[in-house]
DNA sequence: TGAATAAAGTTGAACTATCAACTAAATAAA
DNA sequence: TTTATTTAGTTGATAGTTCAACTTTATTCA
């Protein structure tokens, strides 16, 4: 224990958010099932953006949550296999599928967001909101150093 | 773009975080392949406690990789799939797996590690450095506030 | 000592990530 | 208008994550 403590002071940046957002992970499912919510956190994160646009297409939340196009298209087939969505080919563009809510989606939404909050506040426990602006700040600024090209 | 950009502003943290560690995972791996080796970012990040330890235990690694059981097995398999490690079952605790590394092991650490060390100067570029360090602060204190329990 | 329990790893199943190769539909170019 | 290219999405393969169930070996304690 004490070992592991004195070593993880050494962590550097990438083990660093690589074990956060492990233990993010692992805290916000167990959040959701302690409540009796079967959802995992990336179904969570492409639930919001469909939630949030009405009618986005897969390409848009391939962009929206920064995730690869494939990775969409199977976290879709989830949402799509537990009726929370259902896939609607575009009139216009018959490439696009729009995903759209349906009620037992809209209904989990409204369950999960008092989850995401429990899991926010025991995340950012005893941590200032000047610390957490500039944490924010720093993985916005690390985010546009990693955007392609 | 402009509409992501506007959007990206309001990502909450876990969304933050979440995506820069997909973006940090895709350029690591990226650099790695672009200088001709071939290694996954978790891979990594058990290779260098492997080569650190000398003869860790897999129940170590776990702990101090900060993932779980399985996911070391399964990483520990795949090395040894590439020859780059062994398992050596401990003399006096037969349930112990020590996992030693091969040269081509060591080899491939040496390796990595300016491609480590190139992908965390790219990650951090013009980052304060007093930010980063506002930034690691903030990150081992959201690993204590979610350590189990 | 012998039985219950705990610890270290493995395996199977379901899900996610990434790459490459693919289909189908729309657009650009000849 | 026909061909070429681009775009949206899917599929297959390989790797990693998590949970639950399991094996094997150690330890506890009755």
């Amino acid at each position: 224990m004490e070992n592991k403590d004195s070593l993880q002071f050494h962590m550097n940046m990438g083990k660093l958010i690589s074990s956060v957002h492990n233990m993010l992970t692992r805290r916000f499912v167990q959040n959701a099932h302690d409540a009796g919510l079967d959802i995992s956190l990336d179904q969570w994160m492409v639930l919001g953006p469909i939630h949030f646009h009405g009618d986005a297409s897969q390409k848009l939340l391939s962009e929206f949550c920064f995730k690869d196009k494939t990775s969409i298209t199977r976290i879709v087939n989830t949402l799509e296999k537990k009726n929370l969505v259902v896939r609607v080919t575009d009139q216009l563009d018959h490439r696009i599928n729009r995903v759209i809510l349906t009620n037992a989606g809209k209904q989990l939404f409204n369950d999960v967001l008092p989850i995401m909050n429990k899991t926010k506040k025991e995340v950012s426990r005893d941590i200032s909101e000047s610390d957490i602006e500039t944490f924010k700040d720093v993985l916005t600024k690390i985010m546009s150093n990693l955007e392609n090209e």
